[in-house]
DNA sequence: TGTACATCAGTGAACGCGCGTTCACTGATGTAC
DNA sequence: TGTACATCAGTGAACGCGCGTTCACTGATGTAC
């Protein structure tokens, strides 16, 4: 439309919602720069200036990731203090930011020693022991015992679904929406002292 | 070591197997053609003969998968009644079939419409389903609702807790094994007609 | 307020690479007679 | 048992393509004085 300034002046968030949507329809592994940068409108060589590489990228949609969903878990936890919900809060961020999520889970496309991805990381799985009443003492203790156990089978539930909507392995049926099952699978869980 | 015959006589195996490896080392999407044919000792242009192209790779990897999942399934519904044991079974298969795992898990690299595909996934979805004891009339019943929800409950911990392994985001502790994880885990579900 | 200049954020051409696929071919196998 | 021949399963050269990255460049911005 109009004449487009030399300086784009947002671009690396631009490139960022690019990738988001690139992922969105054929997932991580198959993303390129040079597509990115296309859909942004600019010339391939641009997307250079605001992430080392492909993998920094990735890395940033990663973390970015982990801070949404961060902020979620808080806004929720701020709203009940129910655990289940926290769970059903979990799945609903996996079915609305289906890129982040999907990235998040490919650590293979990722740079893992990234200090703004790890920080992120922590963070939300601090809120998810934190929510779930584990100790901070606790969180590294074995994952079979004690309160981890608990807050780990509870992840591994909502990050299940997650995953099985995601992977299409599992498709709401006509009238169903993602809430309704996330919190039907969440009720399966034993109640707490079980 | 010896002289290698020209026609292999069991190069559609081998292929199969380079495969995995490969996916086992840098996730499905990144797999080429010319490197597994590399790695499987043959000219590139070999695979053509056994696959129609690497979209059947992947799908042909994806099936068996399904067809080893399937036997892993029957062969423990055989030791036990007990409905926890198929999950823990999901999650040793997860772990011991990681390539395997993987590409039942990345659907936009298949060919959905593949016969053997569906049909061994079918098979499998069959025995989750039946080892539950959820009747055949109910398995399109709505997710969130009557035995089928607790199926998918049961699933979706059980298919969490292996993607957690998979991805990295769940590391076994120093002492503990995957088997001992996935018992903990299975024990919070809550008991039939909670 | 004006000017010089460093820095930032773009462009477009060029590079080298590995890839999937196709093709004409050749060696080995198995079957008909 | 021998031979002709179709079929199968390999080879290696060639194709065209999109990719990530680098490079010299240029336009715009902001700051020092």
């Amino acid at each position: 439309m109009t004449d487009r300034p030399y300086h784009h002046g947002n671009l690396r968030r631009v490139l960022l919602d690019s990738a988001c949507e690139l992922i969105a329809e054929r997932g991580p592994a198959s993303l390129s720069l040079r597509e990115v940068a296309r859909r942004a409108g600019v010339s391939h060589a641009a997307p250079a200036h605001h992430f080392s590489d492909k993998t920094g990228l990735l890395t940033a949609v990663a973390a970015e990731g982990w801070d949404l969903l961060a902020a979620d878990l808080t806004a929720t936890a701020a709203r009940t203090a129910d655990f289940g919900e926290l769970g059903v809060s979990y799945v609903l961020f996996a079915t609305n930011r289906r890129a982040h999520f999907a990235v998040m889970r490919t650590p293979e496309l990722l740079d893992d020693d990234d200090p703004a991805l790890v920080a992120a990381r922590d963070r939300a799985g601090a809120l998810l022991y934190g929510g779930a009443g584990v100790p901070a003492s606790e969180q590294d203790s074995p994952a079979a015992t004690s309160g981890r156990g608990r807050v780990l089978a509870a992840w591994a539930l909502v990050h299940g679904l997650s995953a099985l909507l995601q992977e299409g392995l599992v498709v709401p049926g006509p009238g169903e929406d993602v809430e309704a099952i996330a919190r039907a699978v969440t009720s399966h869980l034993a109640p707490v002292r079980a």
